[in-house]
DNA sequence: TCTCTGTTTAGACGAACGTCAAGACAGGCG
DNA sequence: CGCCTGTCTTGACGTTCGTCTAAACAGAGA
């Protein structure tokens, strides 16, 4: 079953909007912490966190897993899994060219991560 | 045996300056994603995020455990657990002052993450 | 078509997580 | 002092996570 019919989006993710005030300034509620906690989750993994700033600092935007994967002591299937979980966390997105896949940054949401988290200059 | 002698305190969590470039500009280092990513998963949980949130919009700056635990369908020692979590990630600080204690925020780490997420105004 | 390389999926394992009930600790008040 | 209230710690339970090996899938090239 494809358990994406819950009606708790309540943030679009694709508008460029900026979604939702500093967690500092107004209460965080519930069904949009629902859906942002998974994405900093995501982020809560020394591996995918690397792996995010490698794909959204790539020279073109873009990474491709052949030079992801060499950069860690880690097995292909699991660099693989961690990218699934950035993916399905809407961090980044996937396109296979060919032989190889490649991995871009989804600007958007990290800016509404980075506007919920901000906090007055010297508050 | 207090295990904080580890050799990875490549920040100083409590400084102010900036830390370090965002995510997107300069590939983030191991030691970096170390210390910064426990920071990220304790905001990757919902009732975290929202304890974070009323802590740090909280007037005065500070919350009483007594005015979030009801916010919350969970048990007393649950939401003092999460504020464990939170509070050993460095997003937090506890003060006891009488029968209550009190949960501030720490707005140097809030600050670094947000930098960390920074994104180019329009890619 | 067959084979080779690159990537993802499936299954399994131990470790860590989220939750609770029960108990321990801290401080205020008779 | 003893009791009460508020908070944290402990120990337990089932679930999820991070990792691996083995196998399956996708494209390129002979």
């Amino acid at each position: 079953m494809s358990n994406q019919a819950a009606p708790l989006t309540v943030i679009d993710l694709n508008t460029d909007a900026p979604c939702c005030p500093p967690l500092a300034q107004r209460r965080v509620p519930a069904g949009t912490a629902a859906v942002l906690a998974p994405a900093f989750k995501a982020l809560g993994d020394p591996v995918r966190l690397q792996l995010m700033s490698m794909i959204a600092s790539a020279e073109g935007g873009e990474a491709c897993v052949c030079d992801l994967t060499p950069a860690f002591d880690l097995t292909g299937p699991t660099i693989s899994h961690h990218l699934k979980t950035l993916r399905e966390a809407g961090l980044v997105e996937a396109e296979r060219r060919g032989t190889w896949v490649y991995y871009r940054a989804r600007p958007v949401i990290l800016r509404q991560l980075a506007a919920l988290l901000a906090v007055e200059p010297s508050g």
